[in-house]
DNA sequence: GAAGCAAAAATTGTATACGGTTTTTGCTTG
DNA sequence: CAAGCAAAAACCGTATACAATTTTTGCTTC
């Protein structure tokens, strides 16, 4: 509850580049993300934000089922640390864990879909609103720089990646609005927006968003609220008409998933 | 083979018989507030619940240390799920966990305080909104009798009961409201006012609030979503004027409360 | 051949033991 | 008598072992 600590962890993803090409949580894309866990830094952070990160990137998808040993066995640590990550996880809403029947990761359903970017369009217009009345000029260049590496990644048709980043947008915002618990709902909003667009995505041209982002970054340099405002309401509202949320998508289970593949 | 039975047998007796004064975790008063804890049913959910409802009935002060043996003692269960337990209530925002340093209640700032409050009063209004659209006859009897009991604890001069309940009325609404996302939002944010409340509330007169509630109802019984959402947010407007955030109230520590009251 | 049931395998829930870090305490020393 | 330091106690982090539950599998039977 360190009302401080939102903007200086988002800050500190501006040195991820200083990293090889390897997986390491701490490298990661996500680590901007990092905020919505209450877990100390340790390794079961670490193994919590791996797999947000497979989560958020779609490499995992919704339905998979995450055994202790599996990932425990994946990240070379024992199930005591597997656990805490798990539950960490679970109260993000990203698993569902079930008595005696373990981890999966979580399956939103339509209405869960509706709720949350209902409650996205609620409350990210007002935290534009409080962003463009307090953004630097490191804050702008650094989401010059977000948009230019969503751009870069649509370029390598890494869609997950592309996916990552446009959400490290909108949290990157939250943290210069300065309002942590704001910030906390954004985070678990978009974590689980990217389930929702993980099974419901359909619309093919994903241009449109780098077209709204780029808008809301005009708005931030003229430090103009009230555009920031509208503009991160339509563009939410955008977003939420790009899902297929009238018909059901994608109910295989990843056993079916699984038959189709092989 | 008897030691290990031998032990349970003696742990589910001091359980059972620890708790006399009809304390049980699924008959308190914050039984309401189950929602917020994504733990499969069992003895962490309860303790879980347990430690919530002390904090909530302001039992536990913010800042008191809990350790896990401590804990484990009381409620007759072993560190692992205490951990459970403490990680669960941490990721609601009302412990918080260092390493090595363990769990104390949380301690929200004035600045978490203004961002809770002002939180509350973007999305209860239009939870609100909401509930007024899809209440029904049993649910306005429901809340009618949240405050008849507000009222009575009042009487009592029980006010930590009376402040669960009337935190309850409002977790209520949300569950009317039929809206999950935003549920478990206000969940998080009225656990938390609750430690606000008990660092910073300053004002004698408690019956306003029971005022407001009742506006409330009122709303709710015409189906006057546009009044339910104006009353939400004036109510809101009012708690949050009623909190001292100027200066710093009760700095004092665990040490210096037991060494005034001693 | 399908349905029902029982045994076995796999997986999670929980407790306990050991190692590392922090905090406390008591002594020494200026 | 205060300050610094070292030893010890307390506490948390993690791994491992055992118990309980679920799921699967193979057999029997109609």
């Amino acid at each position: 509850m360190s009302s401080s600590a939102a903007k200086s962890a988002v800050r500190s993803t501006a040195k991820a580049s200083g990293q090889t090409g390897g997986q390491t949580a701490g490298s990661s894309i996500a680590e901007g993300f990092n905020g919505a866990f209450s877990l100390p830094p340790g390794p079961a952070l670490e193994i919590c934000l791996r797999l947000q990160n497979a989560i958020i990137e779609h490499r995992l998808q919704p339905g998979t089922r995450l055994s202790e040993d599996e990932v425990g066995e994946i990240y070379g640590a024992g199930r005591t640390v597997v656990r805490s990550a798990l539950q960490a996880l679970a109260h993000s809403g990203l698993l569902e864990i079930k008595r005696n029947r373990g981890a999966s990761v979580a399956k939103p359903t339509v209405g869960d879909a509706h709720e949350v970017f209902e409650a996205r369009a609620l409350i990210e217009p007002e935290v534009a609103r409080r962003a463009a009345a307090r953004i630097t000029d490191a804050d702008l260049t650094r989401l010059k720089a977000h948009i230019e590496a969503e751009h870069q990644a649509l370029a390598d048709n890494d869609m997950g990646k592309a996916l990552a980043l446009s959400g490290l947008f909108h949290i990157d915002i939250a943290g210069i609005a300065e309002h942590s618990v704001y910030a906390a709902m954004i985070q678990s909003l978009i974590t689980k927006s990217s389930l929702i667009i993980a099974l419901y995505w359909v619309r093919p041209d994903t241009a449109c968003e780098s077209h709204a982002h780029h808008a809301l970054l005009d708005a931030f340099e003229q430090k103009d609220g009230d555009a920031a405002h509208a503009l991160m309401r339509s563009h939410l509202i955008d977003l939420h008409s790009g899902l297929n949320l009238k018909t059901r998508v994608r109910t295989e289970t990843s056993l079916a998933e699984a038959l189709a593949g092989g």
